[in-house]
DNA sequence: GCGTTCATGTAAATGGTTACATGATTCC
DNA sequence: GGAATCATGTAACCATTTACATGAACGC
């Protein structure tokens, strides 16, 4: 069903067609939110359509449609924000399994990935900062900035969050092999 | 795939039948890693033991079997954990998503579910720090505690970062509605 | 003996990925 | 005219969820 709500949130900001609904699923949600390709996006819309949750409001060329949200799909999307979100929360994500199963590996291995994770998520966090800056030039330039600044801080402070882990992990299994093959054995 | 390797890698830790994984599945790894249930787990254990990454080692009272990890096993797992990290990343948090679209919604709305996002989130957090508090205790007393301290201490900063970024999403919210249908409108 | 927990499975349906397929338009 | 991009779709496969199903052991 989320692919359902985040579709129809995107359209809550402005009409698009498939193509670009998918072009912006690459370069916003499916960073740190949602993901999906545009296989799953077109028969969704579709389904949309015929549950009158959007409608074709253009045909253009290339047979590209550009679909709005309706009032009935505004308000499916607000009932949905409002009343479904105390269930169990159903995680899945393989950056953090693949911490769960980090100190299942030698300490030296463990090493190697964190300075891996280190690295990336310094990059990561830097891309992300510069989308907010973005953001907040344009707001203070006194666009309406309705969409986005609060997601784009989340995935800040989530990146900044896991870089400071890294970190944290890091020194720990360095400090249990303290140069890696040196002798300098500390045990017990 | 995960799957395979996330029980690959609690029946590292020790043996285990499926029962008592998908107990360790809802207790831990189903909070903030990977999510899955006993119709998954027993099909994909029956995979494992064909593949020869785990063996069966005890068959006990009402048809229970415990299963170990093989050396086959544990190098499957190693080999995952270190060459297949650097993949595109497949985000699917319904969470994020509700935080995303959360500005779709009138700012008295938002700020209702940002309340609720607060709650919830100091109470997860509470309930981790407690778990990594018992981890702490027992690693004192000397036990050599391999598993779970990276991935709790993970949860804890994850829930943290959360929990900051509700607080601060609904002072911005708040202060765009001063004080919800006061008559103090300062319209711009 | 009766209820609860332990313990394992399977089947149907849904959600999601990968691969295949097609063709119009635009830019050069 | 040829390559890249725009634009949409479908089919087969795999992963996951929900529901159904069964029975042994344990505590009372």
């Amino acid at each position: 069903m989320s692919l359902r709500y985040a579709l129809l949130g995107l359209l809550s900001e402005r009409p698009a067609s498939g193509y670009a609904l998918t072009q912006r699923f690459e370069q916003s949600l499916q960073k740190y939110a949602w993901h999906a390709n545009h296989s799953q996006i077109y028969p969704e819309l579709a389904k949309l359509a015929a549950d009158g949750l959007v409608t074709v409001v253009e045909e253009g060329a290339r047979g590209r449609r550009t679909y709005a949200i309706t009032d009935a799909g505004r308000e499916a999307l607000r009932e949905w924000l409002l009343t479904s979100g105390g269930g169990p929360r159903r995680v899945r994500n393989e950056a953090v399994l693949r911490t769960f199963l980090l100190s299942t590996l030698e300490p030296a291995d463990a090493a190697l990935l964190l300075r891996g994770y280190v690295d990336r998520s310094a990059r990561d966090l830097a891309e992300l900062q510069a989308v907010v800056a973005d953001l907040e030039a344009s707001e203070q330039a006194g666009e309406p900035q309705r969409f986005g600044r609060f997601a784009a801080e989340f995935g800040v402070r989530q990146y900044a969050a896991f870089h400071d882990w890294a970190q944290w992990a890091l020194a720990r299994v360095e400090s249990a092999t303290p140069d890696e093959g040196d002798g300098q054995e500390s045990g017990a």
